[in-house]
DNA sequence: CAGTGGATGCTCT
DNA sequence: GAGCATCCACTGT
């Protein structure tokens, strides 16, 4: 139970409604946004601690070079996941960003696990709180995450994104795992976390 | 700790 | 047939 300090502080703070709108718009600024945000799927996850933007006009994106079967998604409507396999063992969740058109998304790479523990444990084969989501192949394991997602809609079940009640410290660095485009600072964690991938280099913000 | 290499499936050239 | 938006085990300090 909240009380209603808590209750009232929450209503008026900053953060944006976590609507269609809401990722209608530049993914660098949404990726920014989603940090401190908590999600969930079919009950299970917890709150976004490291994210990366990528774009059509930019060498790292699946989209750079254009619509395929794999990345239809991301041509489509911003507010829905865009869900591939990596590596061929894992898989990777994406929030498709706006405007339209743009083949824009923000890969989540790592929550802080809060609610489904349990069951996310048993998924992942470790009882670890630190490695139970650090990593976009990790939390999907942990959150059940497969092809099965690819396309649904952010706003519905089994998604759920809930606000932030406070604007979080962000910590800014470059991207993971590519060979293209490295030089962008397109990574943005919650600065002091123990649940981040990988630490950040640089703290900005 | 840091560094390395294997697993594994699918997309695109 | 190459190359991955990764993770884990294993090596050597």
């Amino acid at each position: 139970m909240r009380n209603m300090d808590e209750f009232h502080v929450s209503s008026v703070s900053l953060p944006p409604m976590l609507d269609r709108t809401f990722f209608d718009r530049d993914v660098v600024a949404v990726a920014r946004a989603l940090i401190g945000v908590t999600l969930t799927v079919n009950g299970a996850g917890g709150i976004i601690v490291e994210t990366e933007a990528y774009h059509q006009k930019e060498p790292a994106a699946h989209s750079h070079r254009g619509q395929t079967l794999r990345n239809a998604v991301m041509f489509g409507s911003p507010g829905h996941a865009y869900v591939y396999r990596s590596y061929g063992i894992h898989w990777c969740l994406n929030f498709v960003c706006g405007p339209a058109g743009t083949a824009s998304a923000v890969l989540i790479r790592a929550l802080e696990p809060t609610t489904g523990i349990t069951l996310m444990g048993r998924r992942r084969g470790v009882d670890d709180l630190r490695i139970l989501c650090s990593g976009p192949g990790r939390l999907c394991q942990a959150l059940g995450i497969t092809r099965a997602h690819n396309g649904l809609a952010l706003d519905a079940p089994p998604f759920a994104l809930k606000e932030r009640q406070r604007r979080p410290r962000i910590v800014i660095g470059p991207r993971i795992g590519i060979a293209k485009a490295v030089e962008l600072p397109w990574r943005f964690g919650l600065a002091g976390s123990k649940f981040l991938s990988r630490a950040f280099v640089h703290v900005d913000e």
